[in-house]
DNA sequence: GATGCGATTCAC
DNA sequence: TGAATCGCATCA
């Protein structure tokens, strides 16, 4: 990992399908942010429409949002008053909706990921949706950016090989039967085991 | 204006 | 198990 600040190599149609397909394929993926790498090995589908846990299901904003902004586009939020959560924008002819980014295994920048997230062992640099955007210094300024086309921002395709993983996802009071949550299996740096 | 509610994390 | 603490939506 010599160059970690490189931009990406997908194509900008890569978002533009179904969001559930666009989450699983990005498992195994490297995300790039400014100096940091990491590999991802989780991520939520939300659809726009017909999902009761997607933002555009109780916010006029959202809905706004999916509207206005082109495939690839950044939707940060913050939640809880104390955590940044980093999506991407997926619009496809099937179906629109977002990715969140759940987890990453650290590439690289571990040195700034470790100051800025106050821990040491690399499992808690970025096994959670929070604590990821708080290791790559992620935060509301990027909402609506679209980052594929930044130098220092990206994703990098996956080499494959991954043996990935569905279950319900996490954290949502509704929409809780979908097997929306993606994951590498047996990555020590899940936010959660995954459902048996 | 006031209130309620989170796609979470961490310390107690 | 509960606190932290912000944006958005809804209602008075």
């Amino acid at each position: 990992m010599s160059t970690p600040d490189k931009g990406s190599d997908l194509e900008p149609c890569f978002f533009r399908r179904d969001p559930v397909a666009c989450a699983r394929e990005l498992i195994g993926c490297t995300f790039y942010w400014k100096g940091c790498a990491g590999e991802i090995v989780e991520t939520e589908a939300y659809a726009a429409e017909g999902d009761p846990a997607c933002h555009t299901a109780v916010r006029p904003s959202a809905r706004e949002f999916v509207a206005r902004h082109p495939a690839g586009t950044a939707y940060v939020y913050m939640n809880y008053g104390v955590h940044w959560l980093f999506n991407v924008l997926v619009k496809g002819p099937e179906g629109e909706g977002f990715v969140l980014f759940r987890a990453l295994e650290p590439r690289a920048g571990l040195a700034v990921m470790r100051r800025r997230r106050g821990r040491e062992a690399e499992r808690d640099l970025c096994s959670g949706p929070g604590k990821l955007t708080q290791a790559l210094g992620i935060d509301g300024s990027v909402h609506q950016s679209s980052f594929l086309q930044h130098r220092h921002r990206g994703i990098r395709a996956a080499a494959g090989g991954v043996p990935i993983l569905a279950s319900p996802r996490i954290g949502i009071s509704s929409g809780k039967e979908l097997p929306w949550r993606f994951l590498k299996a047996g990555s020590p740096c899940l936010s959660a085991a995954p459902a048996p």
